[in-house]
RNA sequence: UCCGCGGUAGCUCAAUGGUAGAGCGUCCGGCUGUUAACCGGAGGGUUGUAGGUUCGAAUCCUACCCGCGGAGCCA
């Protein structure tokens, strides 16, 4: 092996003739009388690249180890290939084999498997086609979301991954201690005393960085946060996950118009960004995942987005004269249904609602001055529904105090909160994006479960 | 958590109370450049687990486990 390494991508950049030494892993394998080919992956780009070994030019004992999922190094000549299928191929000249793969028990095959097979074998799915793909989406995704905010200026903060504080009471929490969960020290009067706990009081996994967020807002004027967050809730859907990834920007004065602008920006951005870099993997969901995919995507990328009051869209669906599964009445939240319609009927494209009852929304968001409706917007795109939620925040003490009693909070518990409204309080807002659900709209995956690494959901914490 | 559907060969599925099968993958052989190669042959099973009904259970009943979809919750 004198030849030089390059990867897959590399390759098929450099000039017929080259001398070049690959590595990855056996895709497949076809025989023929007098040569044999091999389609050898490592990850670098969708497609593998055709290594072609003549009859006689490697030992039979090293050929015959080279089967699916095995890993080798060959080098040889790039050259162009004479059939279809690929402009280029690997004239072979050695193999060397690194790891070899039981045939018998390796368990990916040429052919199609499930995605719920695949989810079986974490540890190996990552080899197939849908998954490398989904993988490479996912990086250049994240890529492309700190990208957007590093340009504009905006302060990447870290925030805590074990929190005291309920954030907004939303979903069950799982529990962070290290006390003896057979043998707890107890309080006198037999409940579990967590002052003896690590931190000297039940402790969590946060649910959001929305709150911490907020403080480096009021310092740094503009800010996101990229990180996992938990829910311990026990869903058992195709959209939840026990573990997830969320981005939560928040700007110090912004204003909701403001909010809304900059998620507009952020989306098509993204979306734009994965169109240009990834290409190859996106025409593969488009092909054999959801062949809507580059169309929606390419749209949206396009579109101005639409705005509509949380009030006007009761009236447009009501006057719409579709049977709802779900009825439609002002005060009660927008079903799935209800936000299809309004983004893919009545639109035709990317719809922002605004101004929803305060009664269905978070404490923390901006009262209107009719005290019935909060300054909140949720982003409503074709074939999905919501991918974005967000707010102006509540910037106004008392406001915000008797919003958080109304709620049933402790609010002894956000006495931090309320400091950033007592000591130099503006105007802000933020919005919150899932990642996952960003790259079940990138590729039109179904399962939340196949866009994430390793996912965990309540039963399953495999790999 | 609730409702529905499902679990049979490595994978995808047939077999509706009477001898458990096919396609693909794998292995062997053939084929002068294949592309989910093609042609011929072979091997491959405690039918999710535990009980029950029956002369006889993959099939009917009960419980449990797991998967998928829907609902709730939400990102």
């Amino acid at each position: 092996m004198n030849s030089k390494y390059f990867s897959v991508k590399q390759a098929y950049s450099l000039t017929v003739g080259t001398e070049v030494t690959l590595r990855g892993w056996v895709r497949s394998r076809r025989d023929s009388k007098g040569v044999t080919f091999i389609e050898l992956n490592d990850g670098s780009r969708f497609k593998s690249m055709q290594l072609v070994v003549d009859a006689g030019v490697v030992l039979d004992e090293t050929l015959k180890q080279v089967t699916t999922g095995s890993s080798i190094a060959a080098s040889g000549v790039l050259a162009e290939s004479p059939a279809k299928g690929q402009a280029v191929e690997l004239k072979v000249s050695a193999i060397s084999v690194y790891g070899t793969a039981d045939p018998v028990t390796y368990p990916l095959q040429k052919k199609g498997h499930t995605l719920e097979f695949l989810r079986e074998i974490g540890h190996l799915r990552v080899r197939s086609n849908t998954f490398g793909a989904a993988f490479r989406v996912r990086n250049a995704l994240t890529h492309a979301i700190h990208t957007f905010f590093q340009e504009r200026d905006f302060i990447y903060v870290q925030t805590p991954i074990i929190t005291t504080s309920d954030c907004e009471g939303a979903g069950q929490m799982f529990n962070v201690t290290s006390l003896s969960m057979a043998n707890p020290p107890r309080t006198a009067d037999g409940n579990v005393n967590w002052q003896q706990d690590f931190f000297g009081r039940p402790a969590y996994l946060t649910v959001s960085g929305q709150l911490e967020g907020e403080i480096f807002a009021l310092a740094f004027s503009k800010v996101y946060t990229f990180g996992p967050t938990f829910r311990a809730e026990n869903s058992n859907t195709p959209r939840h996950l026990a573990e997830f990834w969320m981005i939560e920007p928040e700007m110090a004065f912004y204003e909701l118009e403001d909010n809304m602008a900059l998620a507009e920006e952020f989306l098509k951005f993204i979306i734009r960004y994965v169109l240009d870099h990834c290409r190859e993997d996106l025409e593969f969901f488009n092909e054999r995942i959801e062949k809507t995919v580059l169309n929606t995507l390419e749209h949206v990328a396009e579109s101005k987005f639409g705005h509509i009051t949380y009030t006007d869209a009761i009236q447009e669906l009501k006057k719409s004269g579709k049977t709802w599964e779900f009825p439609v009445e002002w005060g009660s939240d927008l079903q799935t249904e209800h936000e299809r319609f309004l983004s893919e009927e009545l639109f035709k494209k990317p719809v922002i609602v605004t101004d929803y009852p305060k009664d269905i929304k978070a404490f923390y968001m901006r009262v209107n001055d009719d005290n019935k409706t909060v300054r909140a917007m949720d982003v409503l795109v074709p074939r999905v529904g919501e991918i974005i939620g967000g707010s102006q925040r509540e910037d106004r003490h008392d406001v915000l105090l008797q919003r958080l009693r109304d709620s049933r909070l402790d609010e002894k518990a956000y006495w931090w909160y309320f400091d950033l409204r007592r000591y130099g309080s503006v105007p802000h807002s933020g919005f919150g994006l899932g990642l996952e659900r960003m790259m079940m709209y990138l590729t039109g995956l179904k399962n939340i479960r196949d866009v994430i690494p390793f996912p965990r959901t309540p039963g399953n914490a495999d790999f």
